[in-house]
DNA sequence: TTGTAGGCGTTATCAG
DNA sequence: CTGATAACGCCTACAA
């Protein structure tokens, strides 16, 4: 198949359709004032000679660049999956609204960041792992961009999120362990060590886990580790040697499991009728897992998805300075499936 | 700290340097024709007033738009962890040229290729996930847009590429196990069963598997798996129960292998001592396993970041047309560390 | 309801 | 070596 080189532009439509360039414009920005019959009968040409727009020269001219960034900062730990997970329902939502992802993974002064967004003309962005008291934020404030946070910082007042609700997640995965007769609980947290809280749902997991141990008289015994396959198995072994009457074992991560399971077995522990795990994680994850995984849902492609429309729709309504934010806080449900047992009295 | 709204223009650096327009622009395009002394003067002011280009801008007056994008089909298999290796490996280095990427996911018809090239303003492409035979390449080359294919396809004549040498990255993880006198050898390959090739590397790979095998007198046992838990773990119970006599493993990812041992333990059997392992993986995670695995390097986020680097200098190069394709292959090395050991006669 | 003119920030083509 | 000037494709007043 042959393409033609050249661009179909706006000046094509409107010769074709026998009205003005300002007419097609209109139409394309849906503003009012233009008849129901010129309307259906230009977007009938632009369907017929193949327009397609030319974001850069609408974006130039004052309108929107139909563009918006994915903020990525890289670090060496990080559990990839779930990243790809956020970068691809944000991609995957953005493009169904023909908008375009730009991926920026450097490290960003504020700078850098205000040098980005100025030259390459964004009309939102989204920020992945964000931190309590994350730079990033004052920066887009005083430009002005409109931004929605995978995850959120310590002070939301006025700021667009979307993030799962830790503190829940942990509560509902440890009242299914106190329904099962389960009492003494590890919980392998994500992170350097238990200091390292730069990430807030690092803290507001570590802050639940203590919490209702407290509340509800669980002994628990809580370790971090990073992501890698090593340091999950020293985890889990600590749980093992310093906690030995440990029966089950929350994780944030179904990705982990496979390297936890690997630790017990060397101590001759099976699931579940050893050792009972649940694990803060996507639904596919647990369910591919052998076996299955009691999971507490983590819907992380969704949650990129949703950042993505959240943000769009936004700019889209450019009448935009009075909305409020949306926070949006996903509400996590335990999935019972076989990881997961009854405490059996010795 | 506050920044000014308005966006700094070459006009306002003319002005500032007291040249004209078409002079900032020459020495913003490193175009001959300038003198020293300007050249230097207008890189001040430039530098002074903050000034950082509009791509947008400079890409309709026909300049480059310094982006280019990242076609990455999205599937519900595929490694993740691979994946966004490349995506960061890439990003990375576009970020080191100034240039930005479009990260694209949709599942591309020709047309739909079409229109997003033209509305996208992109000076080239990387392709992930290439296919043996990909329909997005003629499409590619049809239009005339530079691009890097990440894999390869069937006949890369003309064609530009990085890929990982898997023939050989089969031949020495095999000589390898050879050498250490292991003769019954199993092989997790990856796919939906060993009649999917859609994949260069699928189709390499297995293809010398068989072939080193039937020349060494190797008595191979190959399997495929998609990459989740379950079935890698069914997997390496089918070269257990199906060819008990194995003794040593290879397998393409080290994702994998805490689910292999995970089989490998429920059987009584230990890495390395009852059973070898050699994965094709990043250095790092190998590294991070328990025990360190004896691999076969796979660069991944310097591939990604390879692709990115010879198509942005290929792009640079506008005298482009006579450029040779570079066709990266690169060469695997074996690193021994503790997954595998000499069998021992029994 | 529709058309006209000016401009967005940059590059390319000409003249000087 | 340097400076005007006309595009690039589109949007937004303002005019009709």
């Amino acid at each position: 198949m042959k393409w033609k080189n050249s661009t179909v532009t706006i000046e094509d439509v409107a010769r074709e359709a026998g009205v003005s360039l300002s007419t097609v414009s209109r139409v394309l920005n849906n503003k009012p004032d233009v008849s129901e019959a010129t309307k259906t009968r230009i977007r009938q040409v632009m369907e017929r000679i193949g327009y397609s727009g030319h974001r850069f020269a609408s974006n130039l001219a004052g309108g929107l660049s139909r563009t918006i960034a994915l903020f990525l900062p890289i670090s060496e730990s990080g559990i990839r999956q779930l990243i790809l997970d956020f970068v691809l329902g944000a991609s995957k939502s953005a493009e169904s609204y023909d908008f375009l992802i730009n991926l920026s993974t450097n490290a960003m002064t504020e700078i850098e960041i205000h040098n980005t967004i100025q030259n390459s003309q964004i009309d939102g962005a989204i920020l992945m792992r964000t931190k309590i008291s994350d730079a990033r934020i004052d920066v887009l404030q005083n430009i002005g961009l409109p931004f929605v946070m995978i995850g959120r910082c310590k002070d939301t007042a006025g700021l667009w999120y979307v993030d799962l609700d830790f503190q829940r997640s942990i509560e509902i995965a440890l009242e299914h362990f106190l329904e099962l007769g389960h009492t003494h609980i590890g919980f392998i947290t994500y992170g350097k060590g238990l200091w390292e809280e730069g990430y807030t749902y690092v803290r507001l997991t570590n802050g639940a886990f203590k919490e209702v141990c407290k509340k509800s008289g669980i002994s628990g015994f809580m370790v971090s580790s990073e992501g890698n396959a090593q340091a999950i198995r020293e985890a889990t072994e600590r749980i093992l040697t310093e906690a030995p009457e440990t029966t089950a074992i929350l994780t944030v991560y179904g990705e982990f499991v496979p390297s936890i399971e690997l630790a017990l077995m060397k101590h001759g522990m099976r699931i579940p009728s050893d050792i009972s795990i649940i694990a803060i994680t996507e639904d596919k994850t647990a369910h591919q897992m052998s076996p299955p995984l009691t999971s507490v849902t983590f819907p992380s492609e969704k949650m990129g998805a949703l950042a993505a429309k959240i943000l769009i729709e936004r700019i889209l309504l450019k009448s935009a300075y009075d909305i409020s934010p949306k926070q949006v806080l996903i509400n996590p449900v335990l999935v019972n499936r076989k990881s997961t047992t009854r405490l059996l009295v010795k």
